[in-house]
DNA sequence: TTAGTTGCAAATCGTTTGCATAATT
DNA sequence: AATTATGCAAACGATTTGCAACTAA
């Protein structure tokens, strides 16, 4: 197997599984999405992939930066397409997991306040999309329509 | 029971267990710390305390603001106290769990770009403490002191 | 060949919950 | 007295892992 794949799981072999896979990802790049999500979508083209393989290849590309994590919906981690090559970050609707790619905002603390060396951050923003926006009756409440609902990562249910 | 608690928890009623709790975690503002890291320092007062306790404890401590999730450590979610009153985030010793309150360096996002009305974010910068770094032969060689690493939260181990 | 990948199913294990009891307000 | 917190133990459920078969390189 070759071509594509090889740049989201930047070494290892290139199963037809991954690449499904990868190409399952890079098809979505607005959309926060799980394991479970992923393996659905992968389904459709190769309904025996096993969900171990998709989370094993969740873990590859996380690793080679092709996708990050940036919260979680009823427990489960969901991540986003890395876009963007270089370093940046993803604002997230909160309402339907809508993504898009955002520049770094964080600056010089590279240089560490208190003697600290810092090393790398993790920033993610929420917000509420153009869209999810236009559905919401009172401009301050929480959208009711989507169904994709992102918190950020912390614990399970409330 | 009262005094103290009332601020960590926000609202509800201040058990003699939520008071111990609220006084370790108050007692440890430099250290990410686990549910069952809590547990275990609040035994050592009220040895009879529940697991479950300190878990609902954390999720009252979380959403009143008096903690915040900070990372992971063996896929256990760690939290860090938030000396800070307003707005903040932590600077986490990726080595040893070592926190310290930091400025947050994110403006003007809150305009949200492409249409997205952003509503907040989540950052947590990660490095070396200064102890860590005198422990580290290499400048750049992750230190092997540390009995606490903490990571960037998403999953389980590696 | 040879080492990395897959699918399946079982195992993990941090975290959540139901419930009867105890304690706060 | 009314309501909320606690402890225990069972339940959850997302994620991980062992293993034999398979396959990219």
């Amino acid at each position: 197997m070759r071509a594509f794949g090889r740049s989201a799981y930047g070494t290892g072999r290139v199963s037809r599984q991954r690449v499904s896979i990868a190409l399952v990802v890079d098809a979505s790049p607005d959309r926060a999405f799980s394991a479970e999500d992923l393996a659905a979508l992968v389904r459709l083209d190769d309904p025996g992939i096993g969900l171990a393989t998709v989370y094993r290849a969740l873990a590859a590309m996380e690793s080679s930066g092709f996708i990050e994590p940036v919260g979680e919906r009823n427990g489960a981690v969901v991540y986003a397409r890395c876009v963007d090559a270089g370093h940046h970050h993803h604002v997230v609707c909160t309402c339907c997991g809508m993504v898009e790619d955002a520049e770094c905002p964080v600056g010089g603390t590279s240089a560490g306040a208190n003697g600290f060396r810092i090393t790398g951050h993790r920033l993610v923003l929420y917000g509420i999309c153009p869209s999810c926006q236009r559905a919401a009756p009172e401009p301050g409440d929480e959208p009711g329509r989507g169904r994709f609902r992102v918190r950020p990562a912390s614990r399970r249910a409330g």
